[in-house]
DNA sequence: GAGTGGTCTAGACCACAAT
DNA sequence: TTGTGGTCTAGACCACTCC
């Protein structure tokens, strides 16, 4: 072990290409926190020496993960990890009716339910973890400026986040928590138009006639299931907007 | 002007990169139907003399759009033309009463109504086109398996596709063709829950009290406007799915 | 064996940023 | 002025495909 230039032995032994062992690396790096968003990384030429590469296979490596919006270069300056991707996928919640207005929204949360339950096996199967795994369960409705725009019903996986109850949800969404705790997210989700229970709809000021637009997502990180959430929002006051 | 090897002396004359030049020549090749899906494409080293550069900088072109999947090389056997990626963004309608059935889905479509019309005022803004601008209309039904999915209303520049309407959409979907006229689409969408008309629910074969969900696309490529649909789906048949 | 793409080197010149 | 990334060269060796 050394101690500024670290230890990349553990990436130089398989067969990969150069470029790609060091394009893991720097992805551990990341995910394991220890270079966070913002943080000035190391230069091509200080790679070059700690890979023993040309520098022509360090900037491939950097150029590609610039390329997937991991990490930021400048000219002159140096090379920074990327603030992450806004919502996962193509979330961002708009509210119709304030389309045209300013910003300035005040956005709030109140805690319907917190618990833990363990697995069941079709959740098991879907989750791809054990049966009987440790899950924390939270329902969570977000406001707008005193308008309910969603209901997020969530478990979380506790052997990734064993203190996911105790966090204060007035100063972090639980999705800016996952992400930090695990970053890079993969999964799939589904989007569909669903009518709400009674309990949902009184939640979110609607009748229960309202039909809604729920998403459901799971998320793994570095292939490990990290959370499954399911969110409901009026389908008369908002819509999903994204870029492609 | 040569014969074999192109002419290419109008992508050389500007001020970009070696490598973008490149990559524009063979976009453009794409582009204009000079080259067609699985077609092979000139080697590396014939590239090197066309342009008269280094194979690195040829690779670094034909690599970068193999990652954007308009190319697909083979080792040993030479560099190809890609068949076009499916929908452009999350799409992939899953109908949810047959989702756990098989595949054998059999895809049709009815045109509904052609025409063509000229841009109005907002939707000049709004496609960030000319007033006035010609643009080929298009309401086409999808069915799969005699079951109608969904409603596609789509307006298309008569610029960059003037022969849009004189396509066979039993043999091609609209996104299909635009992919081949207009490859690596950029844009913005958005998904909501809305109510049909007469016109649209009869088509879809529901109610109009059935709610829908309702894709709003508009689609650039090369930062030029090329097309905005929107989608409707069925809502108590049909859901999104994607991955993160 | 000839031709293809996949990777890599050890230099080089440039534009730009920080100082 | 120094250091950074952006680009490019003119070679090279390799694995693979096709003949």
């Amino acid at each position: 072990m050394q101690k500024k230039t670290s230890d990349v032995s553990q990436y130089t032994r398989d067969a990969l290409p150069a470029y790609q062992q060091i394009k893991n690396y720097v992805l551990d790096q990341i995910q394991h926190g220890v270079w966070r968003e913002g943080d000035l990384i190391p230069t091509e030429l200080s790679l070059c020496e700690t890979f023993r590469v040309s520098r022509m296979t360090v900037n491939r490596a950097l150029r590609e993960l610039t390329a997937d919006q991991l990490l930021v270069r400048y000219k002159g300056s140096g090379t920074y990890v990327a603030q992450p991707k806004f919502q996962s996928t193509l979330i961002e919640i708009r509210n119709i009716a304030q389309d045209v207005r300013d910003r300035g929204h005040r956005h709030t949360s109140k805690v319907l339910h917190t618990g833990s339950l363990t697995a069941s096996k079709a959740q098991a199967q879907r989750f791809r973890i054990r049966c009987g795994t440790i899950l924390l369960h939270s329902i969570i409705v977000h406001h707008e400026n005193d308008i309910p725009i969603q209901i997020e019903d969530r478990l979380v996986d506790s052997t990734v986040a064993p203190d996911y109850l105790e966090q204060d949800w007035s100063t972090m969404t639980p999705n800016q928590y996952l992400m930090r705790v695990a970053p890079l997210p993969t999964g799939q989700y589904t989007i569909e138009v669903r009518l709400p229970d009674k309990k949902i709809a009184d939640s979110l000021d609607i009748p229960t006639s309202q039909p809604c637009l729920v998403m459901d997502r799971i998320t793994f990180s570095n292939n490990v299931f990290t959370s499954q959430a399911t969110m409901w929002h009026p389908g008369n006051r908002y819509k999903f907007t994204g870029n492609i």
